[in-house]
DNA sequence: TTGTATGCGTTATCAC
DNA sequence: GTGATAACGCATACAA
């Protein structure tokens, strides 16, 4: 009988090889069954190997064979609504691609964002998959340029979710939704309804692309229907439930004009929602609301929330999916998913003019 | 010169020796910088360091040098708010103790788990963190026995977020927070307010321990005031907004008679009071509702939920601290974390008699 | 301060 | 079918 090997130790090949009196070679080739093996052969060294319990060290197999198969999911953090979609997303896809999901947040923390990736780049990470809209500064491009070379001299790719492409001739790959399309048709769909005064709540970040795009349909809704668009109102900059309540019980006070208010998120819509409760307004007699990205909330409000939806859970799987199973000689991949307008209870028809 | 390897593989130590002109330990020792190395040696091996984009194979480090510094963290889904707020505190935690963080999802198939945990096993995971009530049945507990004895000694450690503990002679470390406690004192202060016809809206799954424990205090809570608990009501299997959506309809359309309804899940409060209100009963005026968790959920909704506040992250953070620093010769570790009331407006006094 | 030799646990390449 | 042996990339013990 070979040695019992200690609790904390593991027994290794060699254990279960000696144990059944056969070579370690023999144990590998068992345990791979890629190979053809004797069935006595095969029943001893399984015995072993329950025996003692034992179970392959893929540190030591990603070093002889292959590669790792391993995916990172980087992300600002894991509680957003949205970003824990993306991660189910990711993760879901790696898992059912055979590979296993490392994570990591930032919070925010550029420099943090860039150890992270490192660290990625260490553990040979196939996919490196970053969360979140970035600002569209010109540093950030060539920083996150830099970061795509790098990662494809180490075998690695780097995945951008929800973050603008960087440019045909780097090695990355993009997923994004469209954001403009969806703020365009839900304007479109205020627009409808009668509303000529719409607030957009969610300026005060210029930079940040997702904002952006949304702002843009925003504003290409209005051009299309020959309506000069508001000048965007009510600086959200934390785009927190707090601060959209904050913005909209400003814009009360001041006395501003308006029939409608399009948030840039459902959870800057919930604290709308309270904001005008607050001060007597029913929704959508008195005034309409609109959210953008249909997270599980939006049907707890009340109303509920009409919105823009957003499959995120599919953004995640979609990013894995194309940066694993690209074509090897493929440098910039990009790929905008399509969303579309839920139809609840939070916006109506434009109030009589008598009402305000 | 030396070589410039080629897109996908990688430069190793052995590349920035030959580069720099050393030898691979001195390269090995500079990266680690635990020894001592002449300045213009070091300068030298970081120069052809920065030229190669040398980044050390993390996997190959692992099987010469010590652990591999990682915890897992294997639990239902990502998107469900508490356990995103578990794995947020997990991933913390594990990230300032310079561990890295593996996330792996069960969908509720057990076999999956168990695969899960072999897998982990396989990487070498310092802990293996699983979240989530379990069951309270014999398999069960035998099950988990064996798979903390197979864990320890492979010099890994099972770690039990909200389950119960296996026992005093089972290498586990388990966290929970106090579920009878918090069920007790929301109860209480129910029955403080005059509610005597209370409805524990989370019955019909016996031996989930989680939700057992909430019913044991909301029992508790009645025997101490000398009152006998209602039998516990309306069938909510699933544990999500439509079961506690019809399980309210139904008990309106039965005719029972209540005067507060105690949720086990904030979840499912927030279904109930979409059909407290469809039935035309105000909250709290007509009858009060309450939860548990404290998700951010409950201030979203409309009135605002009274609940149990519980620290998922706190959770988290608990569970990876005394997984990595235990004392190593320590068997069994077991940690209740405490809960308390948040009072909001979705509970007040009892209603006059004549109103129902 | 630096270099050489060896080992970590597994797989791949040869030989038998 | 099976076994010995050399990698894989890095870290450590030991020498110099």
């Amino acid at each position: 009988m070979a040695r019992q090997p200690a609790s904390g130790d593991r027994p290794t090949v060699k254990d279960v090889a000696a144990s059944s009196g056969v070579s370690a070679t023999t144990v590998s080739r068992v345990l791979a069954g890629n190979y053809p093996v004797s069935t006595a052969t095969r029943a001893r060294v399984m015995k072993a190997v329950r025996e003692l319990d034992y179970v392959i060290n893929a540190q030591a197999r990603a070093l002889g064979g292959g590669g790792t198969k391993t995916v990172a999911f980087i992300v600002h953090d894991l509680v957003g609504p949205s970003f824990a979609y993306v991660g189910q997303g990711v993760e879901q896809q790696a898992t059912a691609e055979g590979r296993l999901c490392l994570v990591c947040t930032t919070h925010g923390d550029p420099e943090r964002e860039l150890e992270l990736i490192e660290l990625m780049r260490e553990q040979q990470a196939e996919a490196v998959v970053l969360v979140g809209g970035g600002t569209n500064s010109r540093t950030y491009l060539e920083r996150m340029t830099q970061i795509a070379r790098a990662l494809d001299k180490s075998g690695s790719r780097l995945v951008l979710c929800g973050r603008p492409p960087l440019g045909p001739d780097v090695p990355a790959t993009v997923v994004e939704y469209d954001n403009e399309g969806g703020a365009y048709a839900i304007t479109s769909y205020l627009i409808s309804l009668g509303h000529r005064d719409i607030v957009f709540m969610g300026a005060g970040e210029p930079g940040h692309t997702t904002i952006d795009g949304r702002l843009r349909g925003f504003e290409r809704a209005h051009q299309a229907h020959q309506l000069s668009a508001p000048s965007q109102q009510a600086v959200a900059i934390t785009f927190d439930r707090q601060s959209g309540y904050r913005a909209t019980r400003d814009l009360l006070a001041a006395g501003r004009k308006f029939t409608a208010i399009f948030a840039a998120t459902d959870v800057v819509a919930s604290g709308v929602l309270v904001a005008l409760r607050e001060a007597g307004l029913r929704v959508p007699e008195d005034i309409s609301v609109v959210g953008y990205d249909d997270i599980p909330l939006a049907t707890d409000l009340t109303p509920m929330l009409t919105t823009v939806h957003v499959d995120y859970e599919e953004l995640g799987r979609t990013a894995v999916r194309h940066a694993l199973n690209r074509d090897r000689h493929a440098m910039s991949q990009h790929t905008v998913m399509g969303v579309h307008v839920v139809i609840r209870d939070s916006a109506g028809p434009l109030p009589k003019p008598a009402r305000r």
